[in-house]
RNA sequence: CGGGGCGUAGUUCAGCUUGGUAGAACGCCUGGUUUGGGACCAGGAGGUCGCAGGUUCGAAUCCUGUCGCCCCGACCA
């Protein structure tokens, strides 16, 4: 055992509470005829994989998720409570999700700005109901100077400010006090405008990348000249985070509505997209509002529309952020480490030299050489290994850091002129072994044929990796109509349960307390599978209902 | 804010009960032999034991205070 033992065992084991991971069933056991991508051996009172220094997720699954982060050097914490430390591989990661997602925001008309870090207390007192909500959690900066006394360096008791100021947790308020400025007639409107920006939020659990004091994020705020316009850009941005999450992320998701009590304070509609991890809980990946008026009023802003009336401009706001980097994480990988959809790959393939003597070294690396030479013309992101360590130390390494595919370049290669390609997944077959997996992920090509292959790889892996987990999640998917099925789903395994509901928002907290579930979303028509059409009867009331929601545990 | 745990080498930890020269493993560095799934041998570097007081001839160890982090809960945009 090395690196990560001993704090492990019953470390996390405290009790069934809420954490409903912990318990040492294996996943998917109830699946039929689904890749048994989360399926593991049992293996009680230890976390086992210990020479690789992962936790199985069947053992431990908040400890395997905190060892991915941690072996595959995304994240880290730092000496500041409650602050994570993004690290390079991380946050290689994280530049590809803005690129893509910027990318979409300009195309749909969006342009980047950025507003201040720091927010007088007055602004978020002006729109009462955002104000409350954001009341408990967030950094007050109320001095603007230190001072030596007695040779330690303190706060200056005489630099009070006059005003607090808030250490953004959302940008709404300050950014339409800026919109005052900017908007008079509806020849400003619409206002499309994205901003890319650390926020603060002083959580008192953390888990990196799932919450965090701070983090990072992209919210739009946008401005329209009637409530249609921003109602359909509501649509639209929640669409372009579907759309990414789907094929970039590899992540099938739930575009829905927020029920009342899970809305964001001061909107008037919130909807999110919704993944399943492979624990079958829920995690927001994505939200965008429909804000109304609210903000527009608070911030005094209106306009002249065309028949020269003043008017308050209708608004929306949307993000997602660094979380998604969890979403990440425990939507795809396994129990040898990270695994990363190619579009978002830092590296895509890694080349692992393999020699005896020097003179087959002298011919071996040339050749690694030359491929990675050749790959990286065509686009591709490719690391040659070339460090004095053994191949199987480098295979453990690139495959905990979920590089997609590696290429072992050795001297039988270079007679036969051909390379072996190992693809970091394959789809999961059932009752196959360790072994014949293995196999399956090697494939011996022509040298001639490497970019092709790769490339070919790179597009296949991308799908599987939606399509395994968009089978895991229909495996954790349930049409539920009654309590009793209900109890038992989430007593279970647990996932997705399709449930009519007409409750109010006391009777979705009794079920919250209950069974630790929430109404995740109201799932737009569009998203509603067949089987989960249709009114009914609520399941705890039993008042018509004219569609179901997707409830789960969640994150 | 409540409950629990932990601060000793880069990392994970032992040592503390019963005070007496600072330990192990992994990692790191050097040299050699190795290299198609986590190599081996030899040598080496590395710690004001979280911080501040106190008790003592002597404190990582006992006492008091303090700071920090992690976990559980409340909370969660």
């Amino acid at each position: 055992m090395k690196g990560i033992g001993g704090r492990r065992s019953g470390s996390i084991s405290a009790g069934g509470g809420r954490e409903s991971v912990h318990n040492a069933k294996p996943f998917g056991a109830n699946g039929t005829g689904v890749p048994e991508m989360a399926k593991q051996q049992q293996q009680p009172q230890q976390s086992g994989n210990d020479a690789k220094g992962i936790a199985t997720r069947a053992a431990d699954y908040s400890q395997w998720y905190l060892d991915i982060v941690k072996r595959a050097e995304l994240a880290e914490h730092s000496s500041v409570r409650g602050c994570m430390v993004i690290r390079p591989q991380g946050y290689a990661i994280w530049e590809k999700m803005q690129r893509e997602l910027d990318d979409r925001f300009k195309a749909t008309g969006h342009v980047n700005a950025y507003f201040p870090l720091f927010i007088p207390l007055s602004f978020l007192a002006r729109e009462e109901q955002h104000a409350a909500g954001f009341a408990k959690e967030c950094a007050v900066v109320t001095h603007h100077r230190l001072k030596t006394i007695d040779g330690k360096v303190q706060v200056d008791p005489d630099s009070k400010l006059e005003e607090p100021l808030i250490v953004r947790p959302t940008s709404e308020t300050i950014i339409w006090n800026q919109y005052k400025g900017w908007i008079q007639s509806y020849r400003d409107l619409p206002l499309l405008i994205n901003q890319w920006a650390n926020v603060c939020r002083w959580e008192m659990r953390t888990r990196l990348f799932l919450r965090t004091a701070e983090f990072l994020w992209q919210e739009g705020h946008t401005a329209h000249a009637s409530e249609q316009e921003a109602r359909e850009e509501t649509h639209r941005m929640l669409g372009v985070y579907a759309d990414f999450a789907e094929n970039v992320m590899a992540m099938p998701v739930v575009q829905g509505a927020k029920s009342p009590g899970e809305r964001f304070p001061g909107a008037v509609e919130s909807l999110s997209i919704e993944a399943m991890m492979q624990d079958g809980k829920a995690l927001q990946a994505g939200t965008s509002h429909y804000l109304g008026q609210n903000f527009a009023k608070s911030a005094e802003v209106q306009f002249l529309n065309k028949e020269g009336k003043l008017e308050y401009p209708y608004a929306t706001s949307w993000g997602v952020s660094t979380r998604l980097m969890g979403a990440l994480i425990m939507t795809h990988s396994d129990d040898t480490g990270l695994i990363c959809p190619p579009k978002l790959a830092p590296i895509h393939a890694v080349i692992v030299p393999i020699f005896r003597k020097d003179d087959e070294k002298a011919k071996v690396l040339p050749a690694c050489e030359a491929l990675q030479q050749e790959l990286r013309q065509a686009g591709l992101a490719v690391k040659l290994d070339d460090r004095d360590l053994h191949p199987g130390a480098k295979y453990y390494e690139w495959e905990m850091k979920g590089v997609p595919v590696r290429i072992e370049i050795g001297p039988k290669d270079l007679e036969k002129d051909s390379v072996c390609l190992v693809r970091r997944f394959v789809i999961e077959q059932p009752g196959e072994s360790e072994d014949d997996r293995r196999k399956r992920k090697k494939s011996f090509i022509p040298r001639g044929e490497a970019l092709a292959q790769i490339r070919g790889l790179m597009d296949s892996m991308q799908k599987e990796l939606f399509q395994r987990a968009l089978a895991f999640r229909e495996s954790r998917t349930r049409v539920i109509d009654t309590l009793d099925q209900f109890e038992a789903f989430f007593k279970g395994d647990g996932g997705f349960a399709w449930v009519h509901w007409a409750g109010n928002a006391e009777q979705e907290e009794e079920l919250a307390k209950r069974f630790e579930t929430s109404i995740r979303c109201i799932p737009l028509a569009s998203q509603i599978p067949d089987a989960a059409r249709g009114a009914g009867t609520c399941i705890l009331t039993g008042r018509p209902s004219a569609q179901r929601v997707v409830m789960a545990k969640s994150y």
